[in-house]
DNA sequence: CTGAAAGCGCTTACAG
DNA sequence: CTGAAAGCGCTTACAG
């Protein structure tokens, strides 16, 4: 930066007013600023920039699991949003470790970035979001939302689609029914799971399963829990699944066990992830708009950094159940 | 930090030796530091250390569109080969817009990290490769390679897979072969179309579609490309596809036109992605070890951050066909 | 409009 | 071992 005030004749105070399109500057000065810089290939340190004026107009935003195409649709909707409001996003990835949660926030934080959105946060992380709000931090939790948490959320509601997909498979009448959901500590899952349990309810049932309905939501414990449901209730007539994912794993056991989707079994999953309509399989699934909530997640974050104290928001996104060949119409 | 040092009694530079762990201070001193620092919620500005210390243990990853897994499972790969190597990993998404390698690339520079590593590099990069050369900033190729370029790369041999995989079709008794590659511009997909052609004319033969084997690596364009085939060559008896995706495409093509694979059609694939053994789908494709390649990536930058001046590097890992359904064998 | 100077929060020689 | 001080590369009041 000295460089280019030496050779334009000009004070550093000069150069940064040009660079950065302040006034203070003469058109004279500015455009011979601009010159010298390019021919110098001078770029600003956004380090000594962000250090000074004691902001970045850098949005954090930490991946649960970088490979979990659920989040990096997110993480794909972040990205335009983030363009328009004039912002950076810069992406963590937990890798499954969870416990590395705090390291990765508060490494944004010493980064003095301008706000976080986060994807997959538990009851666990209050305290870290408590150490955020005192350090000023502001933050937006997309999709997964901690209770009480008196922080912005965009998200759809999970209890209501999951009412509705129930609804639909006791419409095609089954009645012996399995619930195979996600773990409790994501508010999505247990939202999803209250969603069904509510249905089957209101037609006098229960799930076959109760109360083991909880699980891990991937293929392996998909397939594995089909398994054992096929084991002990062999007349199950239609599976419930948490998501996509874990109706995947139970798709793998209905082959090998022979059972017939949707002629001897019903199966829904929940997310709508592209490998749920792929080739062969067409699953009946309930649509997230996922680009969306990354969408509105950065405009909400760019709203609370640039004037908070407003209450904090919780945005209800459309979702959409989609009726596809893994059940009968 | 002033606070903390004033809370223990001692100067800033005590509390800086205590809080990076280095001598300088006394056992007592530095055990009363953290202890203060601890109290008062003190974390240093990485911001401030990075400006003052010039370098940042920081490593910048482009992905140039983070919904495909392809990307995903490299970054995946960065995570924990960065966690060891003392790293941390700060992921950007051109989302499709190429055009922004730029401004990304260099907006890590002016944040001052250690090193950058690429997914998806063309020759057109060529321009800013040299100026982040020129600024001493080390960098990775990972996958694709732009020619000639003097900076560490670590991929797969793709041509001699691609080449391997061509001989298998022909060996199943395919001779009507089309190919549908990708890009020309991606070094990945110029040279699997390269071991395909040299497969074919090895047995006196050539693609039914050349020259037009070219094309993008998306489903749809594996739709449109296998219809126009389909109608051009309705005897076409085997399709070698420059990713999995593509395959994907040509699938629904064959399910709209009522061929079957293997039996009207061989049909391969490349990089065994997740969705190419989904359900009944069992895809022939070769598997390409993208985690390791990730994990590579962060060490051989790790090296050239720790010294610089080496000789670059190429790296081949193995890859591996995978025999399926797609294909008879 | 312009320049000299302070300061963001650290690290790191350099004397004591 | 300890403290005072310079400096990383910027921005921003503050006088001229």
């Amino acid at each position: 930066m000295a460089d280019v005030a030496r050779g334009a004749g000009v004070s550093q105070a000069a150069v940064s007013y040009a660079l950065s399109g302040n006034p203070g500057v003469s058109a004279e000065a500015r455009e011979k600023i601009l010159t010298i810089a390019e021919e110098l290939g001078y770029r600003p340190s956004k380090l000594a920039r962000d250090l000074r004026s004691g902001t970045a107009d850098v949005i954090g935003l930490v991946l649960a699991d970088i490979t979990n195409p659920f989040y990096t649709d997110i993480a794909s909707g972040t990205a335009d949003a983030a363009d328009e409001a004039g912002f950076e996003v810069l992406i963590s990835n937990l890798g499954g470790h969870d416990n590395r949660l705090r390291d990765v926030a508060m490494a944004h934080a010493d980064r003095h970035c301008g706000g976080l959105l986060f994807t997959s946060l538990v009851a666990g992380d209050r305290p870290l979001l408590a150490d955020l709000r005192r350090r000023g931090i502001p933050f937006v939790q997309l999709y997964r939302r901690v209770r009480g948490e008196p922080a912005d959320w965009v998200g759809i509601d999970d209890r209501t689609a999951a009412h509705e997909l129930g609804c639909h498979v006791l419409a095609g009448g089954a009645r012996r029914i399995a619930v195979l959901g996600g773990t409790p500590r994501s508010s999505a899952s247990a939202n999803r799971v209250a969603g069904y349990r509510a249905a089957l309810r209101e037609a006098g049932l229960k799930a076959v399963n109760e109360p083991g309905v909880w699980g891990e939501l991937t293929r392996q414990s998909g397939a594995e829990r089909a398994h054992a449901l096929f084991a002990r209730h062999p007349d199950v007539d239609a599976v419930i699944c948490g998501n996509d994912v874990i109706a995947l794993g139970v798709l793998d056991a209905c082959r090998e066990t022979g059972r017939r989707v949707p002629a001897d079994l019903a199966l829904t999953g929940f997310d709508d992830m592209s490998f749920a309509s792929v080739g062969n399989l067409q699953l009946t699934t309930v649509a997230v708009p996922r680009d969306l909530i990354g969408r509105r997640g950065v405009q909400m974050l760019a709203e609370r950094i640039g004037g908070p104290g407003r209450a904090p928001r919780a945005e209800v996104l459309p979702h959409a159940i989609r009726l596809r060949d893994t059940t009968s119409r």
